[in-house]
DNA sequence: TATGAATGAGAGTTCATTCAT
DNA sequence: AATGAATGAACTCTCATTCAT
């Protein structure tokens, strides 16, 4: 892993914004971080705005949440389900990775417009993928509704998390995770049920 | 209403932060808004910080949220949910609100332990209301799930929120609310049902 | 002489111009000579441009040259052949101010536009008061060649005047003094005499 | 001709000079324009103001003026005044040379005590050529007041070299040189033979 | 010779805070 | 109580200069 120029600068960056914010992340501190000097930051990076650019954009990019999830081959159920829950697991676990993304969020709706419009691209991305997988899982019709699913699922993850960052352990893991499972496993598919026969 | 001393500021200062964010927030700005000098702010506050800290303190006690779901009296199932249903609505439209609560999560998450404490407090208390409004509506005997009910449900609110401050406009608002109305209808009757039985 | 605020800060950047140039007078420079810390002096100057300007406003304006010579009342030809002599002289002797001259000139012509506009309303000026003093001195008509006498004569008091800064001290003053005591009493006498009769 | 080395840096500085002043002129910027590496120009100079001075002491060594004008052979006055006048027309065309001469002179004033040194010798000559050329023109002999006639020529041009590149456009350029014909062919004459006959 | 990444002092500017009035 | 001029540390950014390659 060849850590020269602007990944070096890339990473010292989002450690320091991790620590401190964007508001404690000075172009000093990345410079130490990285390691190099405040002049060096300069040839790579024209203005601090572009290494947080670069640093959201890389923050964005790994946001790969239920996208690792093939849909291209035929999958049982049960690998399915057991794929998206591995997935929401996952995210509850990578605190770093969730700080940086409501770092990010709070950019965007301050009013950073190209941020805004990043998260609109991101999150119509995860919205239709998850949609594909409750299509080729509960075996339905693609339309608003199962986009409206996803976006509520996706709404339920992202609060989640909220409440772990913000470490309100209010409740056990193991309910929020039963629940979860529950969703998954009959929730949905009562849900499509139902709505397919109206 | 008297709008003298500490109110006039603390309201200028959530004025500034919803239109700038928190790095956005100067004193002299405050004080602009305010419609007083940068002296007299020190008169009310020692420190920027203790003015921020008020105005999150505020913030925080202004998230009402289901709390103004009184429980006192017996209600019919269909105007509980009618009741839900519309402070979960409310919350949507309430824009500034939301970001300053963002705003502060943002905060807390950075590391103002203080500030977690108090989300803490309130997450337990919406959500103890909410599982209280839940055991009435269904009639079911509170528990560790019907907690974890309540934690999820907050928590899509929270998500959807985002989406909604985010500007993603991923999925329209009717279908969204499609998902809500089944959720509180049939949905969490169906799930409670189940975990009855088991 | 009160020497408060915005004219405390001029003087002192007028002084280090005079004495560093425009290149190096730095605004911790300026607040150093002014007595006052550089955060003070953004109480008074939104930037060092609006500074800079300020100082070139004052020094153009100050440029007063044959301006002071009042054309009112009618005088004898010997008295204002005097008086536009020794108004020449003095700026021979005005070190300081013809340095700043050359300072904003060089800035105008490096494409300051609205200080080059400046200049022009000042020479515009300068040359239109010279030329209505030739016309009570001589006896003439004004016209575009009594015009041009006086754009000569402005411009021959300019060039000297960087001879002398430059210390060229090629020619003495006396000799200098001369040719412009024949050129006041008899020069330009000849010369308008022999275009009017042309 | 060759452009290597120095000549190369040299011609590339005055470019840059001319265009942005000697505040705008950057190592970098040098570089670039003279299609070398900033490394590569401390081959050849040592510092910055190695590179400023070799401009300098080019462009002054540029400065030809009068000095073209031969003064080994008898001519005729027509031609010889002929020579004068176009000479000084040539000044007036000669934008860019002129400005460095500015920025030169600028620099000298600031107190570039080799530069003016180097002003005072060229001023030397200029004068001392210009007061041969009287001589032989008008048929007079040397004297001090012949050569403050000369000095004064040259403040003369020099002022008016000065109001061209601030762009007063106060006079007509005609009837600039009209004033030009008449010192050239009647002005000197008439004040040579009053000089002469004191 | 030649490169250009790296250095670091110093520039303009901001802003929480103080204090004489 | 209230003012707002003043402070000064810390910020982003520039640029002459160096040096490993």
């Amino acid at each position: 892993m060849c850590n020269t120029g602007k990944t070096k600068i890339i990473d010292a960056a989002r450690t320091i914004i991790s620590e401190h914010g964007i508001q404690g992340a000075t172009i000093r501190g990345i410079a130490e971080e990285a390691g190099v000097s405040t002049g060096a930051i300069y040839h790579y990076y024209s203005s601090k705005e572009a290494i947080l650019y670069d640093v959201m954009d890389d923050g964005l990019s790994e946001m790969k949440r239920i996208s690792t999830i093939s849909t291209e081959q035929k999958k049982k159920f049960e690998t399915l389900i057991q794929e998206i829950f591995d997935s929401m697991q996952e995210r509850f676990q990578k605190d770093a990775e969730s700080r940086l993304q409501f770092y990010l969020a709070h950019e965007a709706i301050l009013g950073n417009e190209e941020l805004k419009h990043k998260f609109k691209d991101k999150y119509k991305d995860w919205i239709d993928r998850l949609e594909i997988i409750f299509v080729q899982a509960y075996h339905i019709e693609p339309g608003p509704l199962t986009k409206a699913v996803a976006a509520w699922t996706l709404a339920g993850i992202d609060g989640m998390v909220l409440q772990i960052l913000l470490e309100t352990n209010t409740v056990n893991l193991t309910h929020i995770n039963q629940i979860l499972d529950y969703l998954l496993n009959e929730g949905f598919t009562h849900f499509f049920q139902i709505i397919g026969n109206e």
